[in-house]
DNA sequence: GAGCGTCTTTGATGGCGCGCAAACGGTTGT
DNA sequence: ACAACCGTTTGCGCGCCATCAAAGACGCTC
């Protein structure tokens, strides 16, 4: 089938049919119900994958129970790639989200594909460097703004990449608890809830059992911009 | 004279004296003042550096002139890769923290020189990837942790960064106000400022201006570790 | 040495958001 | 149908830390 599920991926981009064919002839298909672990943080990284269909997410566990969840993946994410560079160990958790299928290469196929298509490399290099960029803005938030904001914001970013227009507003198709939101957002189930429930009587959004439908999202964009911090009567630029 | 420089650089390990000298034979070697900005964020990304020497940090700057300090760099690391990869343009700016001198590649010779040298490129992909584990600790950081413990940890990293072991103890070299100190950790200059002071008292730093002398080491890994959350009992030694 | 700017300290105040507890409600299993 | 369970909501109190203001300390220039 021409290589198939690889010719959309990021990392690819580039390779001729054949070589995406060569590439998939490498890979082991692997099935995981909703919930299931894929591997562990702490794992030694012997595989790297691309998530196929399904999602997943990528979690880091701390000491405490706490948790932080770092990405959620859409089909065609590269991840695990820790492996194909010789490092140890897995620094973060794999889990499915829903039920989903990843195509895995062992850690040494991707070094040697690395190696011999310098195209792929620069692919995935380009990957990571947005990657760092987007840990940057996340940083950024953290340090700087509040629950309010950063959950408005992790909210539209998973809208852009898990939502679906329908008339009633955008609908989150993910099974996202509010521990969840906290968990990305750095903040605590309760105060998610809050959040949440403000928005909702706000008429923003209407928020059910991990689920999540944006009403308004230009409101949810204004909240995720700090609009209020700038009122409108007054004109930027006046500090003598 | 042979590579020199290079040969210390991550990102070109296994390379041969000869290819270094080749690389080393496409730089502009440009020399910095103390607080000279090299680029600045938003600029277009044409150019990608090695700090040679010096000591230079990395700030994105927020539109309400909050900051935040992503990285300082010591000599030998690369920097404003993005300009081989195609992108638009720098997301932080690169100033000089001491007098520095940085060997700078177009953007399109570091993209000629990634295709050429595969193992280049897994270099950088290592080093990215210890970037991205690094920003995934600051995150976690940023949720979970206390104000004194995130200031204890960025202050240990620094310390191993660019300290120097003497008998009062370990000497941070680097000009380093309260206030990137809070811009590093995500607060203000004040709490850091308080912090500061409170490990002054206990004895832990000497804080002087723009300088900082750690004492007592292990009185800070204590707080950036947070072993006060698992006492097996009850400590005597209680702040008054 | 006087003056000035920058960096730093310290107090006072207030609010955001954490953390516990408890109730609520939808879902699941037998 | 009932109970058990899990996710969610909400009240309440308090502690950490941001924020403002102002004074203090150090290094600089002239």
């Amino acid at each position: 089938m021409s290589g198939g599920v690889l010719a959309r991926c990021a990392i690819f981009e580039g390779l001729s049919p054949g070589e995406l064919d060569r590439l998939l002839a490498q890979t082991q298909r692997e099935t995981l119900e909703r919930g299931q672990v894929l591997f562990s943080q702490g794992d030694p990284a012997r595989h790297c994958y691309i998530l196929e269909r399904g999602r997943m997410r990528l979690v880091q566990l701390h000491s405490d129970g706490r948790a932080v969840v770092h990405r959620i993946l859409a089909p065609g994410e590269f991840f695990g790639g820790i492996a194909a560079l010789g490092e140890e160990a897995y620094p973060v958790s794999a889990e499915a989200v829903d039920e989903s299928t990843v195509l895995g290469w062992s850690g040494e196929a991707m070094h040697r594909i690395l190696l011999a298509h310098p195209l792929v490399a620069l692919n995935l290099l380009r990957v990571q460097a947005r990657r760092i960029r987007e840990l940057q803005e996340r940083v950024n938030e953290l340090a700087w703004m509040r629950v309010e904001q950063r959950i408005a914001r992790a909210v539209l970013r998973l809208a852009r990449q898990a939502g679906r227009r329908t008339e009633e507003g955008i609908v989150l198709e993910l099974s996202l608890s509010r521990e969840d939101l906290a968990n990305l957002t750095g903040t605590t189930l309760y105060t998610a809830s809050r959040v949440l429930s403000h928005w909702e009587q706000r008429g923003i959004v209407r928020a059910g059992r991990q689920r999540l439908v944006i009403r308004l999202p230009h409101a949810l964009v204004e909240i995720a911009e700090d609009l209020s911090l700038i009122p409108d009567k007054e004109q930027p630029g006046e500090v003598p």
